[in-house]
DNA sequence: ATGCTACTTGCGTTCTTGCGCAACTTGTGA
DNA sequence: TCACAAGTTGCGCAAGAACGCAAGTAGCAT
């Protein structure tokens, strides 16, 4: 049996690194994350350059908040996404030119 | 509507990114890539080390396969098989350190 | 040819994802 | 308070993915 209540075992970090992976194995939602590159958006904007429904773009949204990618920032009624790390646009990259 | 059938468009290039991405997306496929790091291993090797039955591990490389992640060679009756691309690594890594 | 080993494929089940649509929440301003 | 705009959440469905198990294929040795 694997142990995946310690944080630092291997496994458990292979857990986490596989589900970031997830996160970014959509297209739409990488198109997200390149969007972000240029700074913060807000779920509408997003939701149209990806042309999407905006529910639609709150769950792609939920996914990429839950594996620690994007952060959310709250300013009257509209709510601001950005990266949560820089790193992430390096993957980006790096996904894009191992696929290539 | 988006075309996919131009190879060099930035979807098309997302969607290939994408399908890497979810390759990666599953813990004992990350395992698989990390422990191809030190050299080509065998099916059943692999399948041993991640602890998996033999045809799902098969079905693991599959996928990798699928997303040009790892090459097969056949020696015999057994099949090695290796990483593509060393830049695979890199990408563990980086997943593993946004994870973090 | 027979048997053996190493993989691959097929099949059925269960679990997960992506999506559209409708309903609900929250904040703003008249 | 009422209406509106911006997001989120719930629900149902269709497609996809992971797994175990059984069956099939490929190469080698006797």
């Amino acid at each position: 049996m694997i142990d995946l209540t310690n944080p630092g075992s291997l496994e458990a970090e292979r857990v986490r690194s596989a589900a970031v992976a997830r996160a970014l194995g959509d297209p739409k939602r990488l198109c997200v994350l390149e969007s972000l590159g240029t700074g913060e958006a807000s779920v509408g904007e997003l939701a149209s350059r990806v042309s999407c429904q905006v529910p639609n773009m709150s769950q792609h949204l939920l996914v990429l908040r839950s594996a620690g990618l994007v952060t959310a920032r709250r300013d009257g009624n509209t709510v601001y996404y950005r990266l949560s790390d820089p790193r992430i646009l390096e993957a980006c990259h790096l996904l894009s030119s191992i696929a290539r």
